[in-house]
DNA sequence: AGGCGCTTGTGAAGGCGTGCACAAATCGCG
DNA sequence: CGCGATTTGTGCACGCCTTCACAAGCGCCT
């Protein structure tokens, strides 16, 4: 509808313009887009269908052009969208040009395996500090970086420019250590202790919970043992699915 | 619509009957309501109203109430749920009374600590092998369990009956682990590996990827500072948003 | 016993997301 | 230079999910 503003029409993707309000399943695909994408420039595409960029992602090609054309349009039509480009792009939006500062938060069993991972440093972000609250574990290092008490958050907070938090303490610190965040200015927080958070409007909250996860396979598990077993027994509803046992369609990610 | 299915019509909510084919979102909102009565349970509630439950668990009591009339009628108008009896009925409906054997593949970095955390015994399930292909790995015992090597899978598949497969491995073994767990018979994989799987209909994948979380906190991030640095700039879409910055909605925690 | 306050369960409306199907646009080639 | 092959961008319809609002049901108190 209406025109369509072209970002950097003339050529450049640099000095892009406002950004476009994405509907937020849109948001949370274009991650699996720029993977996709790093993945083909590896190999050598320069340029990719939204069919082929579709099945590298994992959706369906109608989805995906929907999701393309909320940023304006990249594509070429006859032959498909440049993928350099389209990674500058997806890169713009979604903020990863300014490689952000990760504060982490715990770093017991999980916090190391965090702390370790390299995923955060190769998809735009950067690790600026660790907080633990035992002094056992203050001043460990770990791959580079030293772990701090949680006290000295507001000072390190000061320092960097932290834009993210990720918590991986027990469940029952998890809102201290979020409010100590937001009191700090953090307004993005990755939760990972199984548990409610509370934070102030205008902070982002998002969580993972790997006991869910579990939970929503187990579900399903537990349908189609139900209907194996008994085919004809549950009656209604569930004999007149079609299909059967269609993969149902995770992640939302929304999502999810 | 359609007709609605009363599972325990005649009374007893014992030997449960048939499973009602819930709502994608449903079943994704059950574990956390599961949670939260547990957290009740153990605080002394015997009974809790369906505000009292949303709250705790982070959703609108209209939406639980919702998505607890798919499972029958279990509360009492004027009073509220039993706690005790929703827990037995929702861990029914996921499939929980069966504490389904769990396999991880991948014991390095993460692997670790997912071999740890308790999380997975004390909500429903059980760690029942590790598995790795690096040989300096294989024979390390971890919380009381051996790591083997993967190719022990079908044989240790033969004797426990995995019901879920939890893969740790690179990117680049996870399409092969998932072909070697599909093959032994498992029809749930948990991916943890940031890449597309494709596995055959009727088996369940859900993925965890933390960069796609930090990448979507990102675009949050990046959308909420062009907003404050530029508020009447941009045009169009941006300026035409009601609220400005409204927290999207992801796993926001509205309780108190 | 009856009324009153509280809470559930649900009908209905609105919004969001998905996928189809096709017109518009672009390239390559004869 | 025009045509056909190809692929994008999107209008549209449908279905799922969310939310509101309220009647029905239940317990308690008088
Ligand atoms: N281990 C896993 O694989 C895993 C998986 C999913 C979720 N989780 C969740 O992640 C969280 C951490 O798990 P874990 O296994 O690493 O636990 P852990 O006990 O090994 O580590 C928790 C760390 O947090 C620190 N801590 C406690 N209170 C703190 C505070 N107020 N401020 C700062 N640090 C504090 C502790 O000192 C400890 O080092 C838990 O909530 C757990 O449920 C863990
Ligand atoms: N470390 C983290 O915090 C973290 C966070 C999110 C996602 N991930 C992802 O989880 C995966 C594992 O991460 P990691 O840091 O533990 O890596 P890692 O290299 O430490 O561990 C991977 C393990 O998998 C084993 N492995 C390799 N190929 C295998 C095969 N074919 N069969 C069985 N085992 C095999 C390796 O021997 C190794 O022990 C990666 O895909 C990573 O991107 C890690």
């Amino acid at each position: 509808m209406s025109q369509h503003r072209h970002p950097g029409a003339p050529g450049r993707a640099g000095a892009v313009p406002a950004l476009p309000d994405l509907p937020e399943a849109t948001v949370a695909r274009l991650p699996e887009y720029l993977r996709a994408l790093h993945n083909l420039a590896e190999t050598g595409h320069e340029t990719v269908s939204s069919e082929g960029l579709a099945s590298a992602a994992g959706v369906n090609s109608a989805k995906l052009r929907k999701d393309l054309s909320h940023l304006g349009s990249y594509g070429t039509r006859g032959v498909g969208y440049d993928v350099a480009l389209l990674i500058d792009q997806i890169e713009y939006v979604l903020g990863l040009t300014q490689r952000r500062a990760v504060a982490l938060v715990g770093v017991g069993n999980l916090g190391h395996a965090l702390a370790g991972y390299d995923g955060f440093v190769s998809r735009g972000f950067r690790i600026a500090a660790l907080f633990d609250a035992d002094a056992a574990r203050v001043g460990e290092e770990i791959n580079g970086l030293v772990v701090r008490h949680i006290d000295e958050l507001p000072r390190v907070a000061a320092e960097e420019a932290i834009a993210i938090g990720v918590i991986a303490t027990p469940a029952s610190a998890a809102q201290s250590v979020a409010d100590q965040l937001v009191a700090v200015g953090v307004t993005s927080i990755l939760n990972f202790a199984p548990c409610v958070l509370s934070v102030p409007e205008g902070v982002d909250l998002r969580k993972v919970d790997l006991a869910i996860e579990l939970q929503i396979l187990s579900f399903h598990e537990h349908r189609k043992a139900s209907l194996t077993a008994l085919p004809a027994t549950g009656g209604s509803a569930l004999t007149a699915l079609p299909g059967g046992l269609a993969v149902t369609d995770p992640q939302e990610a929304i999502g999810t």
